[in-house]
DNA sequence: TAGATTTCTTAATCTAGATCAATTGTTATC
DNA sequence: GATAACAATTGATCTAGATTAAGAAATCTA
C-alpha cells in the first residue's frame, strides 16, 4: 500500500476518500519499477494505460519522417502521462513514451479507469481538475513556442522542471526546446558567457 | 430556450439530462450577441467566465513586450474558451479574448459552474471529457510547432479549422502560425505556385 | 464616391537556428 | 583498462523566416 501513498495523497488533495474507496482504487492499479530507456508506448500500439509517475522521469516524444525526435513533455513525480488521443479513442498512438531514468510508475488501464468512474463518480472531479491544469500548462508551452526565442524557452524549461536539466542528457532538452543539440550547446555556452555581464 | 439548444445537445452527447437539469443549467447561463472586435477578456482582469461559442468566431491571444500579437487558439462553434489559469485561480489573466466576427456566445461564470458541479455532479464527466479533448488538440499544436515548418502548419490549420481561412484576415492566421504577415503572404503565393506542379 | 483606414503584397537585407563535418569528452561493456 | 558506443563541442556554411520600407488592394465611413 505504501507504494500508492503519494498518488492517494494527490487524490485526497482534491477530495476526501474513504478507506474502502482507497482500497478499491488501489486494486485497479499496477505498480511498476522500470529501468532507464524502457519504452512504455510505441506508435502503432494502443495506449491502454495512463501512467502516473511516482518517481523518476519519463518523456513523451514523436519521431518525424526524417527520424528526428521531438519531446512534447517530460513526466516527473506527480505527473500523469499518456498518448491521450490513443487512450481515449483506442486508436493507434503517435507518440512514444519512454523512461529517461530508472523510474517507478503506476499504471491505470482504460477499462479500470472507466470502472472507477462508475464506482467512484467523484473521481471525475479529480481528473477534471488534473486536465484543467494540464490545459493551462500546455497553453504556456504553446505561447512559449509561438513567441519566445530558444534561450528564453530554456529559462522557462528550467522554471517548469526545476533541477531536471542536471538529471537528463542535454540533447533531450534540445529536443524539448525545438532546437538541434549543436545549437543548444552553443546557446548554453553563450548564455553562461553573457550571465556575468548581466550581473554587473 | 432555443438559444441554448446547441450547447444542451453537446452536453447530451456525453450524458442524459432530465428536463429539470436542463432548466437548471440554462438558468445559470448568459446568452450574448457580440459584434466583431469586441474584447471579452483583457490581461490584468480576472477571467470570471468560461465562454461557449454558439456562433461566429473568437480568438485568444497574447501581446508580448514588443507589442506583437500571438494567437494561441481560435474558438468556433462548439468550442469552450477562457484564460484557464485565471479562471481556475481567480488570478490576473495574461491572454486577451476577442471576437473575430459577429458572434453569439454563452457565458458560464466560475461561481455558477461551481454551483452546477454541486447540483449536477455528472457535469464533471462532461467537462472532464471536454478537457481530455482539449489536451489532445493542444498536444497536436505543440507537436506542430515543434516539428513542422510554417507551410505545413498552415495546412494543419486548414484541417483543424475548415473554411475559417476565408472568414478571417490573414494576419490573424499568420499570428496563429507564428510567422509575420509578410512572410505568410509570400508563403501563400509560393504554395499556390507550387500546387500545380505537385498535381502533375 | 472620395478619402481614410486597414489589410495585403513585394523587394532588399538581416539573423536565429539548421546542417554537415570533424574533434573531443564521457559512459558502457567485455 | 582498452575499445566501442554515445554525448557534447566547435567551426563553416546554408536557409527559413524576420525586419524594414514602400506601394497596392481592399474595406470602411462619411
Amino acid at each position: 500500500m505504501k507504494e500508492f501513498e503519494y498518488l492517494l495523497s494527490s487524490l485526497e488533495k482534491h477530495m476526501p476518500l474513504t478507506a474502502y474507496e482507497k482500497k478499491l482504487i488501489v486494486s485497479k492499479l499496477i505498480y511498476k519499477h522500470i529501468s532507464k530507456r524502457e519504452i512504455l508506448l510505441k506508435p502503432g500500439n494502443v495506449a491502454n494505460y495512463t501512467i502516473f509517475v511516482n518517481n523518476g522521469c519519463l518523456r513523451q516524444y514523436f519521431i518525424n519522417v526524417e527520424g528526428v525526435e521531438h519531446t512534447t513533455v517530460f513526466g516527473v513525480r506527480g505527473y500523469w502521462l499518456t498518448d491521450i488521443n490513443s487512450f481515449l479513442n483506442k486508436c493507434e498512438a503517435k507518440f512514444y513514451i519512454e523512461t529517461v531514468e530508472d523510474s517507478e510508475v503506476i499504471l491505470l488501464s482504460n477499462d479500470n479507469q472507466a470502472e472507477l468512474f462508475e464506482l467512484i463518480p467523484k473521481l471525475n472531479i479529480y481528473f477534471r481538475m488534473i486536465y484543467e491544469r494540464v490545459v493551462s500548462a500546455k497553453d504556456e508551452r504553446i505561447l512559449s513556442m509561438l513567441c519566445s526565442r530558444a534561450d528564453e524557452r530554456f529559462l522557462q524549461f528550467l522554471q517548469c522542471y526545476p533541477n531536471l536539466d542536471s538529471r537528463i542528457p542535454q540533447y533531450l532538452i534540445a529536443s524539448y526546446l525545438g532546437v538541434t543539440p549543436e545549437f543548444f550547446s552553443r546557446m548554453k555556452s553563450k548564455m553562461a558567457q553573457d550571465l556575468p555581464k548581466n550581473k554587473k
